[in-house]
DNA sequence: GAAAAATAGATGTATATACACTTAAATAAA
DNA sequence: TTTATTTAAGTGTATATACATCTATTTTTC
C-alpha cells in the first residue's frame, strides 16, 4: 500500500516546491548486511533523523533560520511572554550540547529575540521573542506543519507505536 | 518490565565506564504538549538520534575518532581491500552532506587511511585503510558493539517493527 | 575533433557541535 | 564573615554541516 508518492509538493506559504524522495535504508546507505536488527535500527534512526532535519532545514532556510535557531524560537514561544535564561533554553533543546549563547547571539542580530540581564541573578541573561520573532516563528511553523502533513503520511496508531519503541530503545520504562 | 537499569557499564576494551541515563522524551525536552503523535514521533527520532550519537561518540573518543570518521572507516572496511573514490564513500554515508574530502584529510594525518590518485580517472582520488586503520577500526567496533549490547536491550522482533515503522515514516513501501 | 556540458573533488564561509576553560556571581562551608 | 565551592554564561578550538563556487578532467554533442 503506497502511502506517499515521490515527487514535488508545493508549499503555499513560501510559494516554493520541495522534492520528496523515497528510499529504503539499504539503498540510502548502500548496505545490505547488518549485524542484527537492532544495529540496523540504530542506523535507520540516524538516517531518518538526518532525513527529517534536511527536509525541515530546506523549509526553514526560506525564513533565514537554521534548525537550531528554530528550536530556540519554539522553546521561547512555549513560555511566551515569560523571559527564559540560557540554561532553561538549553535543557529543553533536542540536542543538549547545542551552544545556546551563540545561537541567541545570531537571533539577536536578526532582531528575532531580545536579551537582557536578569533582575534576580546577575549571572543570568534572559531572552524573549520580539514581535518580529513571533511573526517569523508563526509563518515558519505553518510551513513546517504543512511539510510534515505532506511528507509524512502515517496513521496515528503507527506513530504511537513508534513512540513506544523509541522509548523502549532508550531504555525508558513505558 | 524494566529492560535496562540506569547506571554505569564497564567497557572492557577501553577499560572505561559509561553512564547510562534513562529519560522519557517529555522529560528530556521538558515538553508535554505535542501537536499530534506524528509530531511527537519526529521529535522523538531527532532526540533518539542525538542520544545514540552522543553515547557512541564517547566510546569513539577513546580511539581518537569522531562519529563521521568512524563511519568513513566502516565504509572502507566494507569493500576492503578495494580502493574507494570520494563519491563512492559519500553515497554510503548516513549523513549525505558530510564533507568527505576533509574527513579523509584528517584520517590521512592520523595514518588510518592512504589516499592516491585514481589510475583510471585523473579527477578521482582513491582511498584505502592502512594496517593501523584496520586495527583501530576493529578495536573501536568491538567497543561500539559492546556498548550497543549493554545500552540497548530490545527484542529482535521489536527492532524489526521499529525498522518497518521508520521506513513507513519516510514513505518507503515496505 | 572542437565546443559545450557534466562530473569529481577541492576550497571557502557561516553556522553548529563537542568539549575544555575562564570569569563573575551566588551559595555553602569553615 | 571570610573562604571555598558551585553555578551561569561566555569564550576558544577542532571538527562537522550545509552550501556555494572553482578547477581540472571526462563525457557528450555537434
Amino acid at each position: 500500500m503506497p502511502i506517499l508518492k515521490a515527487g514535488k509538493i508545493y508549499l503555499e506559504n513560501t510559494c516554493t516546491y520541495m522534492y520528496i524522495c523515497i528510499v529504503k535504508l539499504e539503498q540510502a546507505i548502500q548496505s545490505t548486511k547488518f549485524k542484527n536488527e537492532m544495529h540496523k535500527a540504530s542506523l535507520n534512526i540516524l538516517y531518518t533523523a538526518w532525513w527529517l532535519k534536511t527536509q525541515m532545514s530546506k523549509v526553514l532556510k526560506e525564513f533565514g533560520l537554521t534548525h537550531e535557531q528554530y528550536n530556540v524560537l519554539r522553546i521561547l514561544k512555549g513560555k511566551y511572554p515569560e523571559q527564559l535564561c540560557v540554561k532553561d533554553i538549553s535543557c529543553r533543546m533536542i540536542e543538549k550540547s547545542s551552544n545556546v549563547p551563540r545561537i541567541i547571539d545570531r537571533l539577536v542580530i536578526k532582531k528575532l529575540v531580545k536579551r537582557a540581564d536578569s533582575p534576580t541573578d546577575k549571572r543570568e541573561t534572559v531572552t524573549t521573542l520580539t514581535q518580529a520573532g513571533l511573526a517569523v516563528l508563526a509563518a515558519s511553523t505553518e510551513s513546517i506543519n504543512q511539510l510534515m502533513d505532506e511528507m509524512v503520511k502515517m496513521e496515528n496508531k503507527e506513530a504511537e507505536q513508534l513512540n513506544v519503541l523509541l522509548e523502549r530503545l532508550r531504555g525508558t520504562e513505558v
